[in-house]
DNA sequence: TGTACATCAGTGAACGCGCGTTCACTGATGTAC
DNA sequence: TGTACATCAGTGAACGCGCGTTCACTGATGTAC
């Protein structure tokens, strides 16, 4: 490895896996504050000593949990908006994007991160650099649909879209009622309308 | 008291009230994690001891910071759904409701929240219950401007609107980029559409 | 008006525990010759 | 094919520190008679 972080591919690769796994699952069920060196090294199975091995301090674990998840996002997400080059998809691509908020520990996650954000500088450059290519995506099926819509107000719809189906994902991690069918309908007719125009 | 809690009123309410505004401003500046019983007593000017002499344990603080936070949120936001009889004014309400976000501690502390929710089902019922009511509030307004709408639509309108102003919370907590007078627009736009139908 | 007593407000020391971090160490695996 | 050596993967003990909690204590304020 040339940046000495071990576990490239292979062996190493697997354990750094398992033990962000372990990370992330104590994340999501218990909390940041629950997140400690020993928590994460008992839960994969593996001594204190070892997981610094992989991850020196915890200010690193967090770090890497961080771009993991916000990478694994960037990689689902790409292909979904990749491919509505047709604007009449609109209300499938909100669909999607709602489904993938289907995961409750992904949901959980996401809460952590937004919290996390806002006192620690570095999280909320990382999470101010994947929103702003999450709204420039956005924006792009904007103009699709609608090539000669001012940029600044392009860019404003794009940014109340990301706020809802953003807002959505907070609705779902304990904090609304229930989900229904009509909530979701005039949750996708918002956004399609603000894809459309 | 009544009910073993001190600072009912007088001195006692008064030095209670800087406890949690001790407590609430290291919640809002460093996160749940740092917010400990030592850095709440010295933060207030006040020894370990005395400070449990109010609040006997953590999660003691814990739950009157959210008490507090969500109380006065109530007091501030039922006037202003009262005054919106007329159903003309949504524009304004709905700037109103922006307006609220625009205190950095208050929006970071509810980030907090809704973290804590993720994992503590406590603080996960008391918030369900405080946007149950606010949703409830916001059909209200829904049903003085289009009466004839079914109940289902009205209340998922009601949903989505809730998702929409709180989303806008989430983004302004240091997530979002710059916020401008056209995504202000834009946001608006999109709530009152949701208002009047 | 005085006094006895209860409650309120606040102090200070000590406890055991889990934390992140440091570090010396061992065994397994790969590589050069 | 064998051997020497470097690197990788993993162990284990110990450290100092800050944490929540417990508890005995003191002085100020209110109240009953």
């Amino acid at each position: 490895m040339s940046d000495g972080t071990p576990g490239g591919t292979g062996k190493g690769a697997q354990r750094r896996a398992e033990l962000l796994d372990a990370a992330e699952h104590i994340l999501s069920e218990s909390g940041h504050g629950e997140l400690t060196m020993r928590a994460v090294a008992t839960a994969a199975g593996v001594r204190l000593g070892h997981l610094q091995y992989y991850f020196p301090g915890r200010a690193d674990l967090v770090a890497a949990v961080l771009e993991r998840t916000l990478q694994r996002s960037r990689e689902r997400l790409t292909p979904v908006f990749a491919s509505v080059a047709q604007p009449d998809s609109a209300e499938e691509l909100v669909r999607t994007l709602l489904a993938e908020q289907d995961d409750p520990q992904l949901v959980r996650v996401y809460t952590e991160l937004w919290a996390l954000a806002g006192h620690d500088d570095a999280v909320a450059a990382v999470l101010r650099k994947f929103y702003g290519t999450y709204r420039s995506h956005v924006a792009d099926v904007v103009r699709a649909g609608n090539p000669d819509l001012p940029e600044a107000v392009r860019d404003a719809r794009a940014a109340v879209f990301t706020i809802l189906i953003e807002g959505a994902a907070l609705f779902r991690s304990g904090i609304a009622g229930e989900r229904t069918a009509a909530t979701d309908d005039a949750l996708v007719a918002t956004a399609v309308a603000l894809l459309r125009g």
